[in-house]
DNA sequence: GCGGGACTGTGAACGGTTTCACAGTGTGTG
DNA sequence: CACACACTGTGAAACCGTTCACAGTCCCGC
C-alpha cells in the first residue's frame, strides 16, 4: 500500500496512533477539524504538492497554524522542524486516527428524500465510507432498489447485520419513528448513530449520536442575519 | 395571533428581545440550543402542555436546568419563580429571538439530490423557513419544475431575489461550484449562507457560513466506535 | 562539520462556556 | 395575612479549549 519516499516516517507515523499519548481525552472540535484537515490534504495531493507547513494549512483551511499543530499533538508527532508534514503520510495518519483507513460499513434506515441524497453522495468513496444497506417499514418501499442496494425491512436489520457488522448507521426517518429505529440500531450492534430526525435520541451510554439538524443551522443563521440590520 | 391565557406576560416577553440586554455577545453554542428548546416547547404545546419548568426543559432536551436558564438569561427575564415557563409564550420569544416569527425566504442553488431532500423537508415549515427559489447552472434543469418552484439559472440570482430580498442561502452543489455560487449569493445580498460543500468558502466579513458535513460528522463517529474497542 | 534559518511541539496564559449555589420572587395554603 | 414551597435569575467558581511564545530539532548551504 503506497511506497512513497519517506517509508520509515509513515511507518513511525502510523504506529503513533496506537499509543493514545496521555489518558487526555481528545476535544470533540479537534477530531472535527482533523476531518477538515484531511480534506485539504487530499486536495493537496491531488495538486501534486508533498510537503505542508502549518502555516500553508492555515490558508487553506482558515484554522490556524497553532490549533493544527495542538491538534495533532494530541496523536502523536508528525511533522519534520524546518520542513512541514509529509502531505502522503498525513493522510494516511489521519486516516487511521478516524479509522478512515479501511472500509467501515454503515446502516442507513430511510428510503426518502435524504437517504436518495446519501446513497448518492460522491464524497463517501474517498472516505471509505460505504452504505452497505438500507431499511425502511414501508412494505410498499421494501424490495424495491435503492441505488445499488435493495431496500430491505427495518424489522430485519439485526439478521442483516450480523452479516455485514457496521458499526454506523443513519438514521434518515420522520421524528416519530426515529426512537423506535435506534432502538433497533443499538440491537443491531451499531455504536454510533448520524441523525437525521429532529429528536433527541435516547441510547445506552456506549452509543455515540450525533445530531445533524437543517433547521437549527437555518435558526442560527437566521439570528445572525437579522441581527445585522438592527 | 394567539390569545393565549398569560397575555401581559406574552406582551412583556415579546418586548424583550429589544433589549439586546448588555453589549454581551450571545454564544453560538446558546443560539445553538435555542432551536433545540424550540422543538421541545412545540412538542409541548403540541402535547397540550401549558407550563415548563426548567428541570422538565432538562428531561426532554437532554440539556441542563442550569444551561437553559442562563441561555434564556442573555435575552431576559422568561419565566416566573415557584411556577416556570409559559410554553406558548416561551415559544413566541424563542421565534422572535431567531427571526422565525416571520416567514424566512431561503434561496436554494443546487438541483440535485441534497436540493431535492430539502425542498421536500416537512421541518421548514412549522419554523417559518421557506425555499423561495431554486437555482442551478445546467441548462438541462433551468426551466424544470422542482417541488412547487421552477429551476432558474444561478446567473440570474440577483436580478430574482431583487424581489424575494432573501438573506438566507443554500449551497448544494459540488465543491468545485461552491466559492463560486457564494460569490453570486453575496453579491445578491444573501447574508447568512448554509454550505453543504465540502469547501471552505471565503466571504465578506459581514456574511455567516455555517457548514454541514456528512462526512466529518461519519468521521467523529468514526473515531468514537473504534476507540471503545481497543 | 558548523552555523543560520525554518518550522515543529508544547507548557503556560488566556478567554469563553458551563456548572454551581444561593438570593430573590411569586404562588398557594392555612 | 404570614409562612412554606417551588422555581427562576445570576454572580462566582470550575472547566475546557484556544492562543501564545519559545525551546528544541532538523535541514541546507558553505
Amino acid at each position: 500500500m503506497s511506497n512513497s519516499p519517506p517509508i520509515e516516517q509513515a511507518d513511525r507515523l502510523l504506529d503513533a496512533f496506537i499509543t493514545p499519548m496521555t489518558e487526555t481525552r481528545v476535544p470533540i472540535p479537534t477530531l472535527e477539524r482533523l476531518a477538515i484537515y484531511l480534506r485539504v490534504l487530499l486536495d493537496a495531493l491531488e495538486a501534486g504538492i508533498q510537503t505542508l507547513s502549518s502555516q500553508e494549512m492555515e490558508q487553506h483551511s482558515g484554522i490556524s497554524a497553532a490549533q493544527f499543530r495542538k491538534d495533532l499533538s494530541y496523536f502523536g508527532e508528525f511533522g519534520k522542524p524546518g520542513v512541514g508534514y509529509s502531505v502522503p503520510a498525513l493522510i494516511q495518519c489521519i486516516e487511521k486516527i478516524l479509522r478512515l483507513d479501511k472500509e467501515q460499513p454503515i446502516l442507513l434506515v430511510g428510503a426518502g428524500n435524504i437517504g436518495s441524497a446519501l446513497v448518492g453522495y460522491p464524497n463517501f468513496q474517498a472516505h471509505r465510507l460505504r452504505i452497505a444497506a438500507v431499511f425502511d417499514n414501508n412494505f410498499v418501499k421494501i424490495g424495491r432498489p435503492f441505488g445499488d442496494l435493495i431496500i430491505e425491512d427495518i424489522a430485519r436489520v439485526k439478521e442483516v447485520n450480523a452479516s455485514i457488522g457496521a458499526r454506523l448507521g443513519i438514521i434518515a426517518v420522520p421524528a416519530s419513528a426515529a426512537q423506535e429505529v435506534a432502538d433497533l440500531l443499538v440491537e443491531a450492534g451499531v455504536r454510533g448513530i448520524l441523525n437525521f430526525a429532529p429528536t433527541i435520541l435516547r441510547v445506552p451510554p456506549h452509543v455515540h449520536v450525533r445530531n445533524v439538524s437543517i433547521v437549527q443551522e437555518l435558526a442560527v443563521l437566521s439570528y445572525h442575519v437579522a441581527e445585522e440590520t438592527v
